[in-house]
DNA sequence: CTACGGCCTGACAACGTTGTCACAGGGCAG
DNA sequence: CTGCCCTGTGACAACGTTGTCAGGCCGTAG
């Protein structure tokens, strides 16, 4: 900057103004300013224009997801990609890999470098300590899973209404040995599925066969083994619900592995690429994660904004996408 | 800072000491000073920092790829963050969806924050404007598709190898007329793959059908109309090699809609997620993503750290995986 | 001619931090 | 007792930028 001043004859703070094109600067001075930036091609430095302006942002927000190549995360992420760029905005991705540590470890992370806002799709059970990095003023907004210990926006889906959807999906066709799949219990996604999962049973004067409800699985593998264990029971299901898109792959791959993807009926949640070109085509609970990412958006850059207004809470409506796999009757 | 060092009595360079921990502080005021940081969740402004420090880096580095949620790019961005975060190094990440004005504006952006170094997966024919960029000092490595007009790092897989590999595949099994989908020419790996596709049928004296073989095909929509026509023909493929992830997406669900998904091999490129699961099993050339993330993080932190060699281009070999579609004989 | 106001421009301090250097105090050798 | 070195600490400037304010110039009205 100072050499820019210097060849364009004029004084720091005149090519300030010229750069962030403040009012008030004669047409040949600021003529001559932009000869000299783009001769010495010259950059404004954030970093320290951030740190003389007061309250000035620092154009990134932080995104910490569950994993990043993980299709439901990787969508979301493009969605506030879009949204962010819309403000100039960068975004700042990690991985979680649902480890609670380094979900406090990052939003510090995030925090100290002053990032403008921060989006948590949280792995920790709780988030009092967010209370503490949130008083430096930094806006969060949680996706997929509500907060808890402290009072921030949040868009989730309504877990419970999609696993009973597919729950009585596959009552009304009729299957009554229905088993269910689902993440580790003390992620309220989870809880929330297998709670809707039961609620859909009872409402009928049901109840789901506890034998073939399976809680705390968490990687595709391990759905697999207990879709094959499932299947070796005396009385086997004749319909799976797989309460996320891991799990469901894993049932797909134990049941083709049994030569029973025909033969018994699955939905799983989550809609995921190339679900409708399997054999086959997979029924899900569909979330619109792009208007999640918007909803997200939306709400953090409004309180980036200054919005004060109480901790909104949006529940976004799943849906059941029909295309096969579900709609398999019991004993086929 | 001020606080801190009010609290604990003593000057601001003390503190300054005590944070970076540095030698020559006495146990005592070590300690207290800890103690007013713990009590005033004193965070220190990394930009401020950054900005005094000569040479200090902004522990962020920038990552443009194709698509954040394209599985391919995702799976990258994945490896990346994992290496980077052992540098204590956070990604930016975007996403180009082959836009060359973005990249370009992107590229800037991220050298104007003064990132440590850049990855590229560019959208552009030619990169020459990065001279100019680079000329601030910022390191960066291309991966998947290598520089031209600019001489840096990258990191790509042997496209002509793996097209190379897929069509001697299917002319092993005896095809002759062999469907050919590519993304747009001016991109290389799109080229070289077209080029290691026709180098496989000239190498046996062959040549390949040109009336069969379409580029320019940017989206799984677009491939799987451009198969449905291909099919009409006269005489139609009997085998179709997918130059790209998502075109193979679009070939499945054109065979899928004639019923020809047990008739018509398929070789795609690029592996992704439930490849295995499909009907039959999708056999694809797979390049070692996560190896490729690695690989170019090594390059990046080693530039950022001032290594000062020449250039390097690693080249990775994709290998074929026979899952089944890709060994339905002629005529099925 | 004087006075006043508006338009441009620049000097200076400040943002939060750290590199440099100076200095106080204490221990130790001569 | 003197002089030196070492250890611990602080004052000050500087990083690159912008907010504040003062001041010079010009035109216009009285």
């Amino acid at each position: 900057m100072r050499d820019v001043a210097a060849l364009a004859g004029v004084s720091l703070k005149t090519v300030s103004r010229v750069v962030n094109e403040e009012p008030g600067v004669s047409p040949d001075v600021r003529e001559r300013v932009g000869a000299a930036v783009r001769r010495l091609d010259y950059r404004p430095n954030l970093a320290a224009s951030n740190l003389r302006r007061t309250g000035a942002r620092s154009g990134l927000i932080g995104a910490l997801v569950q994993d990043v190549s993980n299709s439901f995360s990787a969508s979301l992420l493009r969605a506030l990609e879009d949204a962010a760029r819309a403000h100039r905005t960068g975004v700042l991705a990690a991985s979680l890999d649902e480890g609670v540590d380094r979900e406090q470890e990052l939003v510090h992370d995030l925090v100290t470098r002053r990032v403008d806002g921060v989006v948590i799709m949280p792995a920790s059970d709780r988030q009092d300590y967010l209370v503490a990095e949130l008083r430096t003023g930094t806006p969060a907004v949680f996706v997929d899973r509500p907060p808890r210990g402290v009072d921030v926006d949040s868009v989730v889906a309504d877990n419970a209404l999609g696993a009973r959807l597919a729950a009585e999906h596959l009552l009304d066709r009729g299957h009554r040995r229905i088993a269910a799949l689902f993440h580790l219990p003390q992620i309220t996604t989870a809880s929330d599925r297998r709670a809707g999962f039961t609620a859909a049973h009872t409402d009928r004067g049901l109840r789901p066969d506890e034998r073939l409800v399976v809680e705390g699985i968490t990687s595709t593998d391990e759905a697999s083994e207990v879709v094959h264990r499932l299947l070796d029971l005396a009385e086997p299901p004749t319909a799976i619900f797989a309460g996320r898109n891991i799990l469901a792959s894993g049932a797909v791959r134990a049941l083709q592995e049994r030569g029973l993807h025909r033969s018994v009926a699955l939905v799983g949640f989550d809609d995921f690429p190339l679900a409708d070109l399997l054999d086959p085509p997979l029924t899900v609970i569909r979330q619109d994660v792009s208007k999640m990412g918007r909803l997200v958006a939306e709400r953090l850059f409004a309180r980036i904004g200054g919005d004060t207004s109480p901790p909104q809470h949006v529940v976004v409506e799943p849906t059941l996408v029909a295309r096969g796999s579900g709609e398999i009757p019991p004993g086929a």
